[in-house]
Parts: C-alpha cells; structure tokens; sequence
DNA sequence: TATTATAGTGACCGTTTGGTCACTTGTCAA
DNA sequence: TTGACAAGTGACCAAACGGTCACTATAATA
C-alpha cells in the first residue's frame, strides 16, 4: 500500500464511511483523523463524492485483484482435511482483518444507495466465494475426494451458510467464538456428508 | 393497522428511513409525503430520535408477534411436497411484500449504528427462520419424513442459503426471477437429499 | 537567485437540518 | 356559549455541513 496523503485519504474515508454511512460521514472529522485541515482534503480530491468515488475504485479493483483472477487461486485441497484447514484458514482473515471487516460494513450499508456497491456486495457475498469453491469442489471431486455432484450447488450450499455467519460475526462480534465454533461444525458435517472416505 | 396520524407518520418514517438510512432521511420530506407541516409531526412525537424509538418499538412488536410466538407457527408440511409448498409460499410473501422490503433495508443499512436494529437483525435474518424449521423439521422427522438428522443443523443448512439469496433479491430485485429458480432448485436438492422415499 | 508548482491553512459562504414558538382551527364537554 | 385541548401552520433559529478563496510555506527547477 501506498503511504502518500491521496492513499491515506481513502484509508480514513473508509473507516468513516464504514462506520457512518456516506451521508453519516463528513469531511470535518476525516480531516481531523488526517490531523489536516479540511480545505487540504480539496488539494487531492474536488468533492466529498469525489473521495467516495475513488475509495469505490479502489475497492472494486482491489476485489477484481484477489478474487477475480485466476492467479490468487488458493492452493487446491489434497483431502477434506485440508478443505476444512483451507477454508477455516481463509475465514480466520477474512473475520479479523480490519479493512475487509470495514468494507463488508460498508457494502452492507451502502448497497442501495449506490449501484456500484450494488454491484459488489453481490460479487463479495456470494458470486466471488461460490466461484472460487465451485473451481475447488470440481478439483476435489475429480481427484475422487468428494461425491460427484453439481459443483455450483455444492459450492452454494458451503458458501451461502459460512457467509451468514460472518454476516452475524461482522454485525454482533462478541459473538465471534460462537460463530467460528458454528462453523467449523458446519465444515465437518458438510465433510461427513459429502467426503469420500 | 391503525389509521391515525401518529401510526400514519411511522409507516412513511419506515419508508424514509429504509432509504435514505437514519441520516438520510429528514423531517421536511417526512411532513411532505404526509401532507403535513414539518412542525405537525412534533405534536406526535418530540424528536427524529423518538420517530425512529417508535418505529423500531413496532417492528420489534411485530416480529414477536410473528415469528415468537408458539401460534404463529406454520402448518406442519405432510410430506416433503407441501415442506416445498410452504417455503415457497413464505418465500414468495416475504420477497413481495412492500413493508417487509423496506424493513429488511432498513436492517442492513443501520444494523451497525443502533443496538436495537442489531439484534433484531440477527432474529430476523437468523435466528427467527432456524428456529421455525428447527421444529418443523423436528415434526416431519418423527413422521419419517426426513432423515433424522441434528435438526437445529438442517434448520441452519436449509434456511441460511435461502436467507442468502433474499439478500441478493432485496438488492438487486431485477434478479428476481433468478432468485426464485435457485431457491427452487436448491429446496429440490434438499429434499432429494434428506427426504424419505 | 528568482520562479513556479504543490501542499496546507483559516476565515468565510450558502444550504440543509432538527427543533422551537406564537398563532389558528376545529371539536367536545361543562 | 364558552373554555379547554388536540392538531396543524408558517416563520424563525442555531448548528452542522460541503465547498471556496486568498494566503503561506516548502522544495525543486531554470
């Protein structure tokens, strides 16, 4: 990441969009976050809404980056035990890593206000992981480790019940030991029933 | 429902506020869609904050009233068949019907800035469906309709996907269709899986 | 050294917002 | 008939907001 003022700009954007709403948000206290004043803000970007915009650049390629392409594939699963550690590891990241927690408040709040968030929560809550575990699942299941059925389905039916609960996970964190623990249940009575043994 | 000015002015605050969220929504246009003046609404209540109390009050009221009680609950499913008729029925209620529409916005977009809406939230979007199909799977286990199975497990299997993809509909609500072919084919999936032949 | 572009400041502006207040109207009971 | 109360109005207020502008400091370049 970048460390210039323009950069620092849409890392405390985020956090006061995320937290607030966009309308919620005002530039007073972003400057202040900065210690700038808040006339600075306009030598890098023309408007409130110009910031918005270019912090959703950043998002959308961020995520066109680590989910979109071929090249971040996770290591494909030699058994079900490395499904349940692939996937236990991947969500340990994706619950405590502050700025994904930021943007997934931020999808959450924003969605109908702005098509492109739109756009994107769609992408992050369901296609971007359904997609990864659909290319996973039809790996899996050629090697003979998991029952031949429809990949898409199969992935949809892990995914869809995971997401809920970082869903609740991001709403309610106290309740993170809840849910992980809920999980990795889930994970291992989706393994008893799919796995080969 | 009421008719009056003071239950009048909270079913267009639902509508504001699952809009343009908390602080999105102002007064002035609130008075408008009355066809009242702005200083009317203050002879009902004291403040925007006591607008929001009110309307959260009754959401909370109806959901109890809903999806708490014991009387409430559906009929039980006499086969896998009518299981399949009855979540399609529910589905199709809860997907078109306006006021739920705007009460599921109104949730997601400010489920991080009022406790209260967080933990309805989490009834609504979680606990409050698993529950009902936990004792209706329950049922129709002992009547050998579905494989006995943890029943609080296929509860949570069976409805966080479908929660999943009413998220998306209430999104995107061009995907409609979409929505409700997946949701068909996965409630298919599920009972070929755990139903008893 | 003089010039110029960049980054930053603080005072200021117009608009929007939640909220108040004196006043009016209609209704119903004493 | 009158008095009291609830419901509604429009003008007004202070605060908060996004945005502008003249000005300063710094550092690189000609």
């Amino acid at each position: 990441m970048e460390n210039t003022t323009k950069s620092r700009i849409l890392d405390e954007a985020l956090v006061l969009f995320a937290e607030n709403g966009y309308k919620g948000a005002n530039l007073r206290d972003l400057a202040a976050r900065l210690g700038l004043s808040k006339s600075a803000l306009y030598k890098h970007y023309a408007s409130k809404e110009d910031i918005w915009n270019a912090l959703l650049d950043r998002m959308i390629a961020y995520h066109a980056e680590h989910f979109g392409s071929a090249e971040h594939l996770p290591q494909m699963p030699k058994s079900t035990e490395e499904l349940y550690v692939l996937t236990m590891k991947m969500l340990h990241f994706t619950i405590n890593d502050p700025r994904i927690i930021l943007t997934r408040k931020l999808l959450l709040t924003e969605q109908f206000h702005d098509e492109r968030v739109c756009k994107l929560a769609t992408k992050h809550f369901l296609i971007g992981t359904e997609n990864i575990f659909t290319i996973i699942f039809e790996k899996m299941m050629e090697d003979g480790l998991l029952k031949k059925e429809d990949p898409k389905m199969l992935a949809f039916i892990y995914t869809a019940p995971v997401t809920t609960l970082i869903q609740l996970c991001t709403r309610e964190p106290d309740k993170q030991e809840e849910v992980m623990r809920r999980i990795e249940e889930f994970i291992k009575y989706f393994i008893k029933i799919y796995g080969v043994k």
